[in-house]
DNA sequence: CCGGAACTGGACTCGCAGTACACTAGGATC
DNA sequence: GATCCTAGTGTACTGCGAGTCCAGTTCCGG
């Protein structure tokens, strides 16, 4: 039906989404092929083996992710120029989001790769490194932006509190994704914001 | 070498190490056995197939998990009745045992089979269940005990705070495993009871 | 009209899960 | 001392999914 957005990037929809629904072992290459409509053969002409395919899924969802927060710390600038309150109205918009999402989950790619390792080759993990380290610095970054004029109300580590919003996230998705709830991951978050929120009591 | 330990732990052992290392799918049923020193025979006569090794991995695991915690809180009661300090000293403690873990990473078993959901029948899945909602009641009614003596700051949902704690261990073992580093889930809980800290700052 | 990109289709190998079953060693029971 | 049960061994088999190989096809631009 979507013959012009290319047999690859189809492959990659259906891929993503039965690797969210499933896992990405439980997911087969015969399975795939049916819901592309595709044959087996042309299948190994675009990606070399299931690794391949994990590598191009986890590149693409990674630049989907950045661009997410991006556009989504973007709009919470334009509401409000404070860092602080840029960051409680980002995080806002991010549990909102988590909340809307129509089945409950896009089950976070990276925690699945994370868990299943070994079926992965180093540049798949090392992706996954990287996705994570970038993460780090964006929040470290807007941290330190609200640290130097909202005076912290304990001392903590700014790598670790960077990662703490990954975190947070990938634990919200895993309780949710166990307890077969729906907001586990979006209540997470906003208590993450309450915690930030008395983290940055006043200015300097 | 470990004869009256009974094959039957001996093969849970094995697999456990390698799921942690490896995760579930990656680990073949030749390579338990091989490490077990037991025939292939052996290992279908002690577990109808892999599900049922899978679910017997987790009851074991859930039940070591609770009786750490138990141990754990039951030692920071020792040294602090109240219970808002108990809370503190039991974080410290974790936070501690998880910095020692020789490897780095016991891996949690619950987020791993979380995320390979269809690999398992509906039994492993709701045993995964149940221990996260355990978990949630054994900490929900720690924290309410601290809100009777101390007045939260900021209002918060107590089930959720008691989700809170499963879900920063889980997403800093997320955060360790695909870093390669050794210590975020430590430092993430240790960020964590900093939140604690100035959640229920001054008695009534 | 030619060549390459994007496939189809079929045949094959290999590893792993799971089944089936015949057999055995050692201890408890009668 | 025969009998039975538990806890295995060993072998042979089915079936599935990944991955390889390759010969042929379709379509599109130069």
């Amino acid at each position: 039906m979507d013959q012009k957005a290319g047999t690859r990037s189809r492959i990659l929809d259906i891929a993503e989404a039965a690797v969210l629904e499933k896992g990405f072992e439980a997911t087969s290459i015969e399975e795939i092929v049916a819901g592309a409509e595709i044959s087996r053969g042309g299948f190994f002409y675009h990606f070399k083996d299931k690794n391949a395919l994990a590598r191009a899924m986890l590149e693409r969802y990674i630049e989907v992710e950045n661009a997410l927060y991006d556009d989504l710390f973007a709009r919470a600038r334009e509401l409000n120029d404070d860092p602080l309150h840029c960051m409680l109205i980002g995080l806002k918009l991010l549990a909102e989001m988590l909340e809307e999402m129509p089945t409950g989950h896009p089950g976070c790619v990276i925690a699945s790769a994370a868990y299943q390792d070994r079926l992965f080759d180093e540049g798949v993990r090392d992706l996954n490194r990287q996705a994570i380290l970038g993460w780090r610095k964006r929040f470290r970054a807007m941290f330190e932006e609200i640290a130097e004029i909202y005076e912290p109300s304990e001392p903590v580590n700014m790598d670790a509190l960077g990662d703490m919003v990954s975190g947070v996230v990938e634990g919200g998705l895993v309780l949710q994704r166990a307890l077969r709830e729906h907001n586990n991951a979006s209540e997470q978050i906003m208590l993450f914001r309450t915690y930030v929120k008395l983290l940055f009591p006043r200015k300097h």
